[in-house]
Parts: structure tokens; C-alpha cells; sequence
DNA sequence: CCCTTTTCCGTACGTCGTACCAGAAATAGT
DNA sequence: ACTATTTCTGGTACGACGTACGGAAAAGGG
């Protein structure tokens, strides 16, 4: 078995070095011929490890989705889904790109899946259908996405020009003040936020 | 005085024709040769009104908040902020092609900078500090921005593959269901949301 | 040794953003 | 009216992108 001219690389070789390159430079520069030259190939031999770029980057999303801390289920959903909010905030902060390449992504991967999976498994106790758990993890990932989106651009002076006190009082008072600390914040504002999600499904439910 | 040559378009008119693009085949479609003959001029001539793709973006981020529904401010912040969010909501579901560029944008507009003095006025009453309220005018947004992207891709099919049903049991059982109904439950989930976000920042600041 | 199978990768096409610049069209000064 | 000056116009062109195509190269099976 195993005909024809052996492979000089493997999938897991071309995604990693995608990885890499999104971890240092960003998303934009993980280009076909720069993975390529990375991992000492042509351009064109990608094309042996991967369908098309979009579905590259749905490879590394994979990827770097299977490298996040595993969390013991307890069965305090809670406790659960915090820890796996956590757990997908440090994935993110560990990997800048992420957050702006999760949205129309296929979620094909199979730590996606699983993630998915432990997500609603965290989700059974709450007594909520399977679509409505479903629906209240990708808020919480939406949620968690921008928070660290926010989290990494904070310190960078969003505005360019000058806004005018007298047409903006309310902005300029903000932008005199200095950054606020937000290390402390994001596992209660979490954690308030599964908690209320969860109340407002639920009273959603029983009352339709 | 207007020495030169008369400009045969304007901003407007070239921002204009870049949204009713996105509006009706996305953003990618946007590009400067497609909206250059939309209003009828040459490609390069654009750069007269416009200096990048990028720049145009902005402007067109800027454009759509212009349309917004305007929110009268009545000092109740709870109802002030939910009216906000409903007004961002119907404004991204308008035009889908928002939720995807507002990350990474620059706060340059008028329209923008309008919106975020709105805000921050609208929760003048919590007694929060500036740049917490922005903050929390941010998650308020990124929220609104990934409950409508998860309204917009409801019903597409975004695993390619068939799970097992082995290896995934909670992931088939919410497969096999139907859609939930999603109407009614946005205002209930952002109310919510924002009590709860302001509630946390006040206690947060409290105890520090 | 050749034939089949598979990978490799140089070449090339279409599209993108946009730099450059010569011509066109307007006003201001004489 | 003529010229100088300023401004907008858009053709051409460059480099980078994703990727289609197809021959060369490398392995095993007969």
C-alpha cells in the first residue's frame, strides 16, 4: 500500500505554521505563499494539504481550539460554563486573530465539535432544549470574543482627531480620564452573565 | 475662490453607492473599481474622494449609524440603553454586512462619536466613570453585534459533516431539533444584559 | 523495467488596492 | 483674451493575492 510519490509535509505541518504566522503578524499575513515558504514547499503544494485558504483558516481555528485548557465537568453549570468562558478568553488572548476570525466560520472541526459538545453537556443540568443551549454558547463566545477584542485594544487611542468638548462633553470628560483596570473584571461579569442568560431562558421557556 | 476643476461627484455620493453595494451583495463585493462605475466614473477617480478601501469603510460604518433611529434620553438609563440597543439592532439587521466590519474600525465619524456621547449620556445617571461606561457602551455593542450575526445565520446549516452520534450525543439531540423561535427574546436578553453590566461595574468600583 | 498513482511546483490568469502622471477643465490675474 | 495655476479625471501599470493547469518527479506493483 501507500503507492504513488510520499508526501514531504502533512496537514498538521502546513496548519501549525499558518498558526504561527497569524500568532506573530496577524491573519492578514497568512497568505498560501508565505505557509509555503515557511515550511520550505512551493506554493502550489498546499494545495496537496488544503482545499483552499478559507478552509485553512477554518483548520487553525481547529487547531488552536484543541490546544485550549480542558474542563472538568462538575455538573454546577455555572462553575462549568465559567470555566469554560475562561478557558476560551485565555485561548483567544493567546491568539490575537481569533476573535476576528470566529464569525462565519463552518463549524467543521472536530474540537469545535467538541467544545460544542462539552458546552451543551455543561448546559444539561440547566433543563433547556438542545437548540436554546446551543444558541446561549455561541452568546457567551460572542461575548467573550469581544471582550478580549477589547481587552487587546485598550491603550490604543481609537480616535484620531480631536473631538470638540462643547459638541461631545460626555466623550471628552471620558477620553481625559485614564484606562480603567479590567484584569479583575471579566469572571464576574461572566459569570453574571451565564447566570442571567440562563434566568432569561428559562423564564422565556416556561412563559411561551 | 473654488479654483480648479469642479469634482463631477461627491463623498456622499461615492459612500452612498459603496453601502447599497454591501447592502445587497456584502462587503466584499465593496471594492473601488465596482463602486467607481457604479456612479459612473473611473476607477482611480475615487481616490479624489476617498483615500483607501479602508478609509471608505469607516466612512460607510459612519454613514449607516447616521440612519440610526434617533433615541429620545429620558434619564431612565435601563430604558435608554435597551432603546439604544434596539435601534443598533435594527440598524446591523439593515444591513448585515455591520457586525463584520465594526471590529478593528476606527472612531473617526461624526455619526460615531455621536452614538458613543449618546451613550455615555444615557448612563450619565449610573454615577460610573467615563471610560467604564465606555467600556460597557463596547460589550453592549459586540453583544447586539453577536446576538443579530447568530439571528442571520440562523437556519443555515453550519456543520458540513453529519456528527456521530456517538462521540457527540448532546450535539445530535440539539441537531435533530427544530429552530428556536429567536423574536421576542432580544429586548428581555438585552435589558438583562445591561442591568446586569451596570449593576457588576457599580459594585466593581465599589470594592476596589 | 514500465505503468499507475500520487505529490511537487513553475507558469499563468484574473482580481485586487493603488502609485504615477499626462491630459482636461475650471478659476484668477494680467 | 490669454496665460498661469489649481484641481479633478482616468488610462496604464505594478506588486500581491488565490488558485487553475499540467508536466516533472518519486514511489510501489506487475
Amino acid at each position: 500500500m501507500a503507492r504513488g510519490r510520499p508526501p514531504s509535509h502533512t496537514r498538521d505541518q502546513v496548519v501549525d505554521a499558518a498558526v504561527a504566522i497569524a500568532d506573530a503578524e496577524g491573519l492578514a499575513a497568512v497568505t498560501m505563499r508565505r505557509v509555503a515558504t515557511e515550511i520550505g514547499a512551493g506554493a502550489m503544494s498546499l494545495y496537496t494539504y488544503v482545499p483552499t485558504r478559507d478552509f485553512l483558516i477554518d483548520l487553525m481555528v481547529d487547531r488552536v481550539g484543541g490546544t485550549a485548557a480542558q474542563v472538568e465537568l462538575t455538573g454546577d453549570w455555572r462553575a462549568d460554563l465559567l470555566a469554560i468562558a475562561g478557558s476560551q478568553r485565555a485561548l483567544m488572548l493567546a491568539h490575537p486573530w481569533l476573535p476576528s476570525a470566529l464569525p462565519n466560520r463552518r463549524l467543521t472541526g472536530r474540537n469545535t465539535l467538541a467544545y460544542l459538545e462539552r458546552g451543551l453537556a455543561a448546559l444539561a443540568p440547566t433543563g433547556l432544549g438542545g437548540a436554546t443551549r446551543m444558541e446561549l454558547i455561541a452568546l457567551v463566545t460572542g461575548f467573550v470574543a469581544s471582550f478580549v477584542t477589547s481587552e487587546l485594544s485598550a491603550g490604543v487611542p481609537q480616535v484620531a482627531e480631536p473631538v470638540s468638548p462643547a459638541e461631545f462633553p460626555h466623550l471628552t470628560a471620558a477620553f481625559a480620564e485614564g484606562g480603567p483596570v479590567r484584569e479583575p473584571t471579566f469572571e464576574r461579569l461572566a459569570d453574571w452573565m451565564i447566570t442571567g442568560l440562563v434566568t432569561q431562558a428559562r423564564d422565556h421557556s416556561a412563559s411561551s
